[in-house]
DNA sequence: GTCTATATTGAGATAGAC
DNA sequence: GTCTATCTCAATATAGAC
């Protein structure tokens, strides 16, 4: 992003790889899993090295947190502009890989102000998104703005993400399965009630 | 709990203390910063002593834990029983230090077996008395079982107020107010609602 | 119960050779 | 860029005196 100079290829490669070994022993260990010894060791090399691409720490989690939130930038754009907006919404957030990294970003996040400021960036940007999208549309899916104010919708709708995943966490059995097939048999009636509402209203224009 | 003796006062005290301590700690440096040291200077004892009370770091996050989640099941099913049943149970988990500190012990969890069991168990107990709850009282309401199964509201619920208390990590500013506040008037509706429905079911019997 | 002293391990980080 | 060697600090935990 900021780098002044264009990096090798080979360079360039190996800052994915400790990228991807960082989420890894995150998902695993929890981020207090995550040292310079043990991303090293996965990566396979020796843990200065390590300081060499990143000097502390915290730089590291910034790193993986701005790659992902880029990413997640990116692919709720498509999503809100997809054919149905909210069901690629939610398929997008239960990904539970990445619903379990955010909860542990958001963990380190709390006692590390640099880490912190990147959340609060990323969480901005990705809710602005959101709900700008979901003024507009709410309405087709037969929701009035008032009772169902997008902010609700979004926070629901990520929360919901973080409550599967946390029972998932927990070993909980069954419920997170119900509570999923419960939340695609809700969007599929919602993105039906759009696709009608979408189609008579061609019919008027 | 599984304790054989009887503790004196003073000591039963000092283990109030410590768990006092031990979630003041996780609340504001995370669960990463709970260290024997840490939690033994806050409570102004040494090091050695806690792992006297508390032989491994990890039964100190546990016993964090049954309180909390005692506390909770207690507290939930009193809230499931009030008159407004939604109301107090959003009361309950929009207590943004109780689920912040849910949220820490989860991403603690993660990695660590002996209160990754213990969260689940916790979690069970607590989410099967809401489901029975709802499954009970959701027409009143004027929700249809189907539609909104228990355990997609039950999920929502709490999921909702992760999102809440993230929001807040990630020092988001206005958002989690807005959220909140088109909770409480959904809720208001519902419980008017319910109000309305249990009148009139009176007068027919 | 509570302490001092200490063993051990692993963390983040730097120096400096190659 | 990548390594070896090393510094410093703090963590968990135990031994043993009081």
């Amino acid at each position: 992003m900021a780098e002044p100079r264009r990096r090798r290829a080979a360079t360039e490669e190996k800052l994915t790889r400790i990228l991807d070994a960082t989420e890894e022993i995150m998902l695993r260990d929890g981020y207090a899993g995550v040292s310079s010894r043990s991303v090293a060791a996965a990566v396979g090399i020796q843990a200065p090295l390590l300081h060499y691409y990143f000097p502390t720490i915290d730089d590291l989690f910034v790193a993986v947190l701005r790659r992902r939130s880029d990413q997640s930038v990116d692919r709720m754009s498509v999503a809100l502009m997809s054919a149905q907006p909210l069901r690629a919404w939610w398929k997008l957030v239960s990904d539970s890989r990445g619903t379990a990294l955010l909860l542990e970003l958001l963990a380190a996040a709390n006692h590390r102000p640099p880490l912190r400021d990147e959340v609060g960036k990323a969480a901005h940007e990705v809710r602005r998104m959101q709900v700008e999208t979901l003024t507009a549309i709410l309405d087709e899916y037969g929701l009035d703005l008032v009772e169902f104010p997008p902010v609700l919708i979004a926070a629901t709708m990520q929360g919901l993400a973080f409550a599967v995943v946390a029972d998932q966490v927990a070993g909980y059995d069954t419920s997170p399965d119900e509570a999923a097939a419960a939340m695609n048999r809700l969007l599929a009636r919602l993105e039906k009630h759009r696709a009608q509402q979408l189609e008579s209203r061609q019919f008027q224009y």
